[in-house]
DNA sequence: TACAAATTTAGAATAATTCTAAATAATTTC
DNA sequence: GAAATTATTTAGAATTATTCTAAATTTGTA
């Protein structure tokens, strides 16, 4: 299995501390962190780490096609470095962000009349849990 | 058919001349235009319209289900007052984003372990008429 | 008309993101 | 390996979208 180091450089990206660490914080999570919490949990990590260097690297990692952004509520911005195609479910009672997949992709239930880059969906309800406790 | 003031009314939503005219400017479109557009396309005809105006009554609206929310890009908001499920593709070239149905609803596709309140795919690339241009 | 409730308004406040220019780090050239 | 060049990060200012706030206006009711 490839590093995710190894990652960056085949994908032309050179492996700065940064990178690798907001890279990697990506790799490790299915939470769908904002840009405020990714900077948030690494900076004790990376004292000097600005949040201009996270908006700077997640810009990158989205043009490489490393990480996606996930919009599933509000203008409230998300990042998934799971870029496989998969959508997203959040739960109106809990506020947590999960990946659905499909078993057939979305794609084929499409007339292809565009050149299709990017698919995302997203639901909003109520989780299992939630819908459990009430 | 129902005119758009009496939908306003069966929803509960006294129709005062804001709130019509900024449901009506979306019912006419299919543009899916931001808080912004729709400010600026509706202060020549409502002199003393306020921006405040407008997202207070998008927000109405969407409470009632009569328009929702499309984030397709960035962190860009629109607006639609077409409320069956459907989805959109924003083409990457001219920045049009237009409506998307399906065959058959994405609904069917899940797994059910949650209670689904809304459902939207959002597809990107290069829309028919820039492809034959290139 | 007079009072109360609902709605709209302007502008201030907030929050997320981008911009800018300087500082630091890494790489290349001599 | 010092000096020059290039890449990357940084802090803070600027911008932008949205929300908040409190006053003004409009609508409905007694
Ligand atoms: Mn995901
Ligand atoms: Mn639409
Ligand atoms: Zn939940
Ligand atoms: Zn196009």
């Amino acid at each position: 299995m490839k590093t995710n180091q190894e990652i960056l450089v085949q994908n032309g990206v050179s492996p700065s501390i940064q990178r690798l660490k907001i890279f990697s914080y990506l790799k490790a999570t299915k939470s769908h962190p904002t840009a405020y919490t990714i900077f948030n949990d690494l900076k004790d990590e990376i004292p000097s780490l600005s949040k201009t260097t996270v908006y700077n690297v997640l810009k990158l990692l989205i043009a490489k096609r490393l990480v996606q952004e996930v919009r599933i509520e509000g203008n409230e911005l998300r990042y998934d470095a799971e870029v496989r195609e998969h959508g997203h479910f959040k739960c109106d009672v809990c506020g947590e962000v999960s990946d659905v997949f499909l078993n057939q992709p979305l794609n084929l239930l499409l007339n292809h009349s565009y050149e299709v880059k990017e698919i995302q969906f997203n639901i909003t309800g109520v989780c299992k849990s939630c819908l459990t406790k009430k």
